[in-house]
DNA sequence: GCGATTGA
DNA sequence: TCAATCGC
């Protein structure tokens, strides 16, 4: 296996020798180029001389190191960089980008740390050549590792190996700090021992190898040397660790391969006008006279470069990739993040404290910004962190172009082969790119506005949402948990009782052998797999007369307790944060087919609603503070709004427009009854076809959810359909057209491609259908909430008030704030709720507060 | 109907 | 993987 050689290039010290190395220098326009100058030609001899395999530059990013935190006086008294400099150093990074090379600079790092860092990662893997005109990078030399300084001017080199080290100086570079720290550095402000130079240090070195040896034997030595070094004692060991370079920094060379290509037409440009001849010629390109451009382009010479075939500005792009550490959301932090722009430079960051992300945030001003989950982005730096129409976030577009697939298997592939993520972060930043190049042309206008205008700033709210979290009341849940703990056993041991025997209750195989082949009850349903025992066949067991019922009763209530405990009370538990007290759900935008939203971790868009337990558990949940209450606003009918507005029926769009009870407006449409005479059992059967009709419900389902037959469901369906005769057109209508277009559309121009959609078992027709009629209906009301979020959320930073959206349950908005601002933000709740979009049919939104979650 | 979660 | 159950 053929070795890699890899050029580490310390920028910053070397165009600094060539600054000072070299006469002014100046371009036609006066700028300075001198630095510039001497840097390629240094960089340049190098790699004409060495053919390395990869080269990569590294600069100091601004920021303080640990060195200014460990020593004060660190490279103090030395004169402020002159303004020469600064403007070449830009322009030095700049040529590199162009020439392919990456350019590293890490925030608070310096650049010799960042070599010394890859140097070590390197051990093993392969040689390294270190250019630099710092001395203090000596002691990086090991059998594969050479380091080049230029020695009087820019244009001879020395090279250090192991052998010509030890030959200069007697010991081994690993003892370098030691000996420097003797000898001290003017330059870093370090004085070093007086009465000692680098005859006497090197000697003293060469015999005792390290200061901790010199300290054991400092009786050995003369006496006025000594007691300079034991004034000096702990002086001289900080010193040493100053001049130690830091190599614990994770930088793979291997992120950078194949980092960018080189980009003649930049290049020419910035030689052209610093008047560079000689440069450009080693490069083997043709600076064209400022006046043959017209001939050239006549001359035609066919050369394409990628920035003239595109329209794109890429210079005002750049890709994001990151990593966070911590429990998401409410201990995610960044932890490392990588800036690429698209010729293949890149920024390091692993921040540490606010500077470092405000630094973050600067480096990304005026630019857009490519990256993969802004909303986890956002929570990792706890802010929302620019302009967010800057934001091209490709989770989401891909996301928007495939809902069904960009949370399943294949979807998580073809991502995975799009980002290239397992090779790193710089890897990924990159292949952002490709992937906007990719996903963009995809979308339509649309797509376009549900980004930039719903889902890139809801990111900002959800992030916000998530970090904040919900309080809960522990005491409170143990309480609840120990009375479930105590009925569950009675309850069970009942159940033993009256069965006579000993299952495991959470199994439905074993339930079912005791219901139908121990005692003997009659079978109602069967699954795939055996006998069904869910709630409507319990039900149905327990009605009958004969003492095996209780069994089925007892059963009925063993499934509630256990349900509540395990499935709510024990996850809440487990899910507070010791450190907040609170629970920090995490909402997926991402994740749904329709639009919705989903939570998890615990999920709280599922807790029971109704019931005696469901309070109990929700009385846990409280406001954040001791005058705060809890404000929910419910959208009252949201899907049934939209599917009057898509359909344009008349009959529903005016009960809608009156106010009316909606079911009961139906049922007496249905049923031919006047609405005042409808009675409960109607207007039950009215809501259960008005909800089988959103999720797009068969007659049989109709038929087992209403305990009626299959025939009559069939008439009542019929009736309603002659009754609303739009919706039964567009029921009708919105498979046909979602099968000609390939994909379902929502009002918003949400799409769902019919054949991604694989959570339909067997894909079927019928269920293409279902979800035809439902997804752009769901779609259009989850979009619709999503907007008033945005809205709330804008509302509530503009007016400057106290109060914080905290869950979100499909079609209803749950907010925290001081009992005093209930009015407020009541107002404001359903204000942006109500007037978050405009449809045939009025918004409607039901308030409700109170001190716990049971109460709203 | 869908999504999330749990337990076997 | 499936059945069951909570929400919408």
């Amino acid at each position: 296996m053929k070795e890699e050689r890899i050029l580490l290039v310390d920028g910053h010290a070397l165009a600094f020798r060539a600054f000072y190395a070299l006469p002014e220098l100046n371009a036609p326009d006066g700028m300075p180029t001198n630095a510039i100058l001497g840097f390629l030609n240094m960089l340049l001899k190098i790699i004409n001389d060495e053919n390395p395999d990869q080269v990569i530059v590294f600069f100091d990013a601004k920021g303080e190191t640990f060195r200014h935190e460990a020593y004060k006086e660190y490279k103090e008294g030395r004169p402020p960089t002159p303004e020469e400099f600064k403007s070449q150093l830009l322009l030095i990074k700049e040529i590199m980008k162009y020439l392919g090379y990456p350019v590293i600079e890490i925030e608070g790092v310096e650049a010799d740390d960042a070599i010394a860092s890859v140097v070590r990662i390197l051990e093993g893997k392969g040689s390294a050549l270190v250019l630099t005109a710092d001395k203090d990078m000596l002691q990086l030399i090991r059998a594969d590792v050479k380091v080049m300084r230029p020695i009087k001017g820019v244009s001879t080199f020395k090279v250090y190996d192991e052998k010509t080290f030890e030959e200069e100086f007697g010991f081994p570079p690993s003892s370098f700090p030691d000996y420097l720290s003797l000898i001290g550095d003017k330059v870093d402000n370090i004085p070093g021992i007086p009465g000692i130079g680098s005859k006497r240090a090197s000697a003293l070195i060469q015999q005792y190898g390290s200061l901790e040896n010199l300290y054991e034997h400092i009786n050995e030595l003369p006496q006025k040397i000594a007691s300079s070094l034991k004034d000096k004692k702990d002086e001289l060991f900080q010193w040493r660790e100053l001049i130690r370079l830091r190599d614990t920094l994770c930088i793979s060379p291997d992120e950078f391969k194949g980092g960018g290509e080189r980009n003649n037409e930049a290049l020419i440009g910035i030689f052209q006008r610093l008047g560079f001849k000689q440069i450009p010629e080693r490069l083997g390109l043709r600076v064209k006279d400022v006046d043959s451009r017209e001939t050239r382009s006549k001359a035609g010479e066919g050369e394409k470069t990628p920035n003239t075939e595109e329209s794109q500005d890429w210079s005002k792009i750049v890709a994001l990739a990151f990593e966070g550490r911590g429990r998401y959301p409410q201990s995610f932090a960044l932890s490392r993040c990588v800036l690429a722009e698209r010729e293949g430079s890149f920024y390091l960051l692993e921040p540490k404290g606010d500077d470092d992300y405000d630094a973050l945030v600067e480096k990304l001003r005026e630019k857009e910004i490519l990256i993969w989950g802004f909303k986890e982005f956002t929570t990792s730096i706890k802010k929302a962190p620019f302009e967010k129409d800057k934001v091209w976030d490709g989770k989401i577009a891909y996301y928007l172009l495939h809902p069904d697939k960009s949370s399943s298997k294949e979807g998580l592939a073809e991502i995975k082969k799009m980002l290239k993520s397992e090779e790193g972060l710089d890897k990924e930043a990159l292949s952002l790119f490709d992937l906007y190049g990719k996903i963009s042309s995809e979308m339509d206008e649309a797509l376009h506005g549900l980004m930039y205008r719903i889902d890139i700033p809801l990111s900002v709210v959800l992030s916000r949402m998530e970090r904040k979290g919900i309080r809960l009341d522990l005491d409170h849940l143990w309480k609840v948990k120990q009375e479930l703990e105590r009925t569950l056993d009675d309850v069970k041991a009942s159940i033993d009782m009256a069965a006579g025997y000993k299952v495991n209750l959470n199994s439905p195989k074993q339930v079912g052998w005791l219901l139908f082949d121990h005692l003997g009850l009659p079978v109602i349903k069967k699954t795939k797999t055996g006998y069904s025992t869910d709630v409507t066949v319990l039900e149905e067991l327990s009605r009958l007369d004969r003492p095996e019922a209780l069994v089925a009763k007892l059963l009925l209530d063993h499934r509630e307790l256990t349900k509540m405990l395990t499935g709510f009370v024990q996850p809440l538990i487990d899910a507070i944060d010791p450190k907040t007290g609170k629970v920090h759900t995490t909402f997926e935008h991402t994740s749904t087919g329709t639009g919705r939203l989903s939570s998890r971790d615990p999920n709280l868009q599922n807790l029971p609603a109704y019931g005696d337990w469901a309070m109990k558990l929700k009385e846990a949940f409280v406001p954040d503070r001791r005058d705060g209450i809890f404000i929910a606003a419910d959208y009252s009918q949201i899907e049934l709004r939209v599917l009057a507005h898509i359909s344009g029926d008349k009959k529903l769009c005016e009960a809608f427009e009156r106010g009316r009870d909606i079911h009961a407006e139906t049922a007496a449409w249905i049923f031919g009854v006047d609405t005042e005479k409808v009675s409960p059992e109607l207007r039950r059967m009215a809501k259960m076809i008005n909800f089988g009709l959103l999720y797009g419900m068969t007659p049989y389902g109709l038929a087992s959810r209403l305990n009626i037959g299959r025939e009559e469901a069939k008439t009542i369906i019929d009736r309603y359909f002659s009754a609303f005769p739009k919706v039964g057109d567009y029921i009708e209508k919105s498979y046909e057209e979602a099968r000609k277009r390939g994909y379902t559309l929502s009002l918003f121009g949400r799409r769902r491609p019919l054949n991604e959609v694989t959570t339909v078992v067997g894909n079927s027709t019928a269920a293409l259908k279902r979800v035809a009629i439902n997804t752009p209906i769901q779609s259009t009301a989850a979009d619709i909430t999503k907007i008033a979020m945005i809205r709330l959320d804008e509302a509530l930073q503009r007016e400057n008030i106290d109060a914080a959206l905290i869950l979100q349950i499909h079609d209803s908005l749950i907010c925290e704030c001081s009992a005093k601002d209930e009015e407020v933000v009541s107002g404001i709740l359903k204000e942006s709720m109500e007037s978050a979009v405009e449809l045939s049919v009025p918004l409607e939104v039901n308030l409700k507060s109170g001190r716990t979650l049971a109460e709203v």
